[in-house]
DNA sequence: TTCATGCTTCGATGGTAGCCGAAGCATTGC
DNA sequence: GCAATGCTTCGGCTACCATCGAAGCATGAA
């Protein structure tokens, strides 16, 4: 069973500290978990058996990584309902600040900014949220093909929904996902508002400084 | 730690009987997961501490469902991962289909039709629902005097109340009780709609040729 | 070659948590 | 009233697994 691996302490506390995309090294994740080298490599390898991480040897060293982004989007899954019992371990989310403003979960926005912008269309009635369920209104159709170009027939999918409620690791809050949430995103790379950090794995998002005003100018909040 | 929870093969087998969003009692769950009632109890506490599942009391059985979506969604990503690396778990299927599509529960009726009446009832205004208490609207009385001969001064009682929310036991939904729920069952019997199985304490309710058509009329959905 | 570093495997230990039997409440039915 | 059913609590037993020390492989540097 996955769960099980995520479910030791230990395991956890490896497994939090690869989020930020960056890869690690066996006695580097050993020291985070505050255990002992062979213990981490018993550990490693499990995690390894069951798909959650990959090993890259370089050298002496083996550098461990999240599998991929689905791996990431499914912690940051626990980490949400571990936040919202009160029931979380010690770490509370990224530590790293550039993490928790903006990143990628799955192929769209969260972080701060993500959890802002469904914030911003909620209150602006671009889309109607239901619990999980989320439905673009017909202002919100005009919004997007007015300011973004993206209009309604790219985002139809056949098994996945254009809009869905993800909860956000570290705000945890809602961001927007689905098919509108990935177009969004992209959308956001080729207008060069932001870009996926240069270093390899990271899920980092970078705004630039133009990016960060046109981002703020459509769902930016009062404050600023 | 949440995971941790999810983890537990026992656990594991429970939620994922939970996951079609119906609500299964504490004993069902313990068959599910091939474990004693007291050990069930034992990790449903722990799953209601984690915020997980959520109990409703009926009676002397404790129905458990999940809490909300986003713990669905959440299992659905570990499933997926699981998936992926080959650790698939297997599913459970329904039973004696005569049982689930009409039955008596106590005095009224349940199974498929039962919540397909108080769907339909609720959908055209003639009851209310808050949680489990429902009350009947001015359009329900007019409705049921119209149509099933049905008054109100025929369903006040001591100690029972008219109407009740009672958890459907295959259909793991609401179905109407109370002395509504038996007063229309009555009704449907001694019209020959509908009438108890011959069989010795068979709980299944047979519906006539006639009478699957006058009920249908009344409370079928749009499809058939 | 020889040594040092990084990581893994082996073996033994101990704490934790799942598990069940028996008894205790609560609700319903007679 | 009493019995039956459903669920919980309590106490003890057992099995699993995380943990670490020590030894075994690799790789890289001298």
């Amino acid at each position: 069973m996955i769960a099980s691996l995520v479910g030791d302490p230990a395991r956890a506390n490896m497994l939090t500290a690869l989020m930020n995309g960056r890869a690690l090294t066996a006695s580097e994740l050993a020291q985070e978990a505050g255990i002992t080298p062979q213990t981490a490599s018993s550990h490693l390898s499990k995690l390894e058996a069951g798909g959650l991480v990959e090993p890259e040897k370089q050298g002496r060293h083996r550098y461990y990584r999240l599998t991929d982004d689905d791996v990431a989007g499914v912690l940051e899954g626990l980490a949400g309902l571990a936040a919202r019992t009160g029931h979380m371990r010690v770490r509370t989310g990224p530590k790293d600040p550039a993490l928790r403003r903006a990143r990628i979960c799955y192929d769209h926005l969260a972080g701060d900014l993500g959890v802002q912008m469904l914030d911003t269309m909620r209150t602006r009635n671009l889309v109607r949220q239901k619990k999980q369920d989320i439905e673009l209104t017909t202002e919100g159709e005009r919004f997007l093909a007015k300011h973004l170009q993206i209009s309604p027939d790219m985002l139809t999918h056949p098994r996945r929904p254009v809009c869905k409620a993800c909860l956000d690791w570290s705000e945890r809050r809602h961001h927007l996902a689905g098919t509108l949430g990935a177009a969004m995103m992209q959308r956001f790379a080729e207008l060069k508002w932001a870009a996926r950090d240069a270093t390899p794995g990271s899920r980092v998002v970078n705004f630039t400084r133009t990016g960060e005003k046109q981002f703020a100018a459509l769902f930016g909040g009062e404050k600023d």
